[in-house]
DNA sequence: TCTTTTAAGACAACATGTTGCTATATAGCC
DNA sequence: GGCTATATAGCAACATGTTGTCTTAAAAGA
């Protein structure tokens, strides 16, 4: 048995480690990459890469009637809390409308306005999808499809970790 | 020519903007779940997804003497001023010593210091390679390259735009 | 050498993210 | 119907990210 295969049979390889030491630390230089031209790409609009994360979910079919503050939140996996104050920037300037539900008093429905709608229409989407042309230049429908893929089963691992680790404390307790 | 073929031809066909639709916002909410459950997994270390990026970089056999702080800043692809923040509250921590550079005034340069290599090496690195183990359980050794390439070239096409980016305005002022 | 450019630090303003806490409204169980 | 658990909103504290502006120190060019 060869040195490598000896790592191979381990059960932390040095290689994979190697490996994931750096594939998360690109990671991590892509968001703060995302963050910074995502942004940049649809400042003249005065939006953010996560105001164009709203707009986007909220101009999707299924959210035409609008959506809860909480389901928003879900879906982008961001807090409560800091969406919270997001919306409120948007709202001020008018491109998305929060009004209360009449059924659940709790909760509060979010909808883009007739100018948000133009906005991302007619401004944000053009300048969006050039900014993918740019990104993904030299990336073919099959390269895109696999990092889509991989970003699926990534996220899908750190949900899981995100949701035993919310559950964990509760398990603690009962020491 | 089937339809398909004729989008495919097209300058921007509809299937990869969607593809590339699904890709960014993937990105997006895995960059938001890296921050949170990267914190959480070091949380007990007093550390942060971020901090452990600063750590991570000056572990490297390369950052032996310390790193000045706009060195670091590129590295890690966030702005000196962002980084001035994340460093004076390692500092306070004890992880990390700021000195002045002895060879050119305007600089300082950062370095570990020895509870912060000790607190690196036996307690975060641990906990990071478990993290690394339950984010990346289904991934082989050439699933995790692929995805690191994949990471890379997105990252290069960041860089380029925003290079591109920052280096426009002079030429807007020459109108 | 002196002037101009460039790089760095410091400070402010703002957007985005987290957790923790409290109050309130709905829903579920007895 | 009334307790209890759950979901939501609102507030505060803090960490992380951006840009812009000002000052200072080093480097580069006339």
């Amino acid at each position: 048995m060869t040195a490598t295969e000896e790592k191979i049979r381990a059960g932390a390889p040095v290689a994979k480690i190697e490996l994931a030491n750096r594939l998360f630390f690109r990671l991590y230089q892509c968001a703060n990459m995302l963050h910074k031209t995502g942004s940049r790409a649809v400042e003249a609009e005065g939006l953010t890469t996560q105001q164009w994360a709203v707009l986007g979910a909220l101009s999707r079919k299924k959210a035409e009637g609008g959506m809860s503050v909480g389901d928003l939140a879900r879906y982008l996996m961001v807090s409560r809390q800091n969406l919270a104050g997001l919306l409120s920037r948007m709202e001020r300037d008018g491109h998305i409308a929060v009004a209360p539900d009449t059924r659940d008093r709790r909760s509060r429905i979010v909808a883009m306005t007739d100018a948000g709608r133009a906005t991302w229409r007619d401004l944000a989407l053009p300048k969006i999808h050039a900014y993918y042309d740019q990104i993904l230049v030299d990336f073919s429908i099959s390269d895109t499809a696999h990092m889509l893929h991989y970003l699926l089963k990534i996220l899908e691992n750190m949900q899981r970790l995100d949701a035993t680790a919310a559950t964990d404390p509760i398990a603690d307790d009962a020491d």
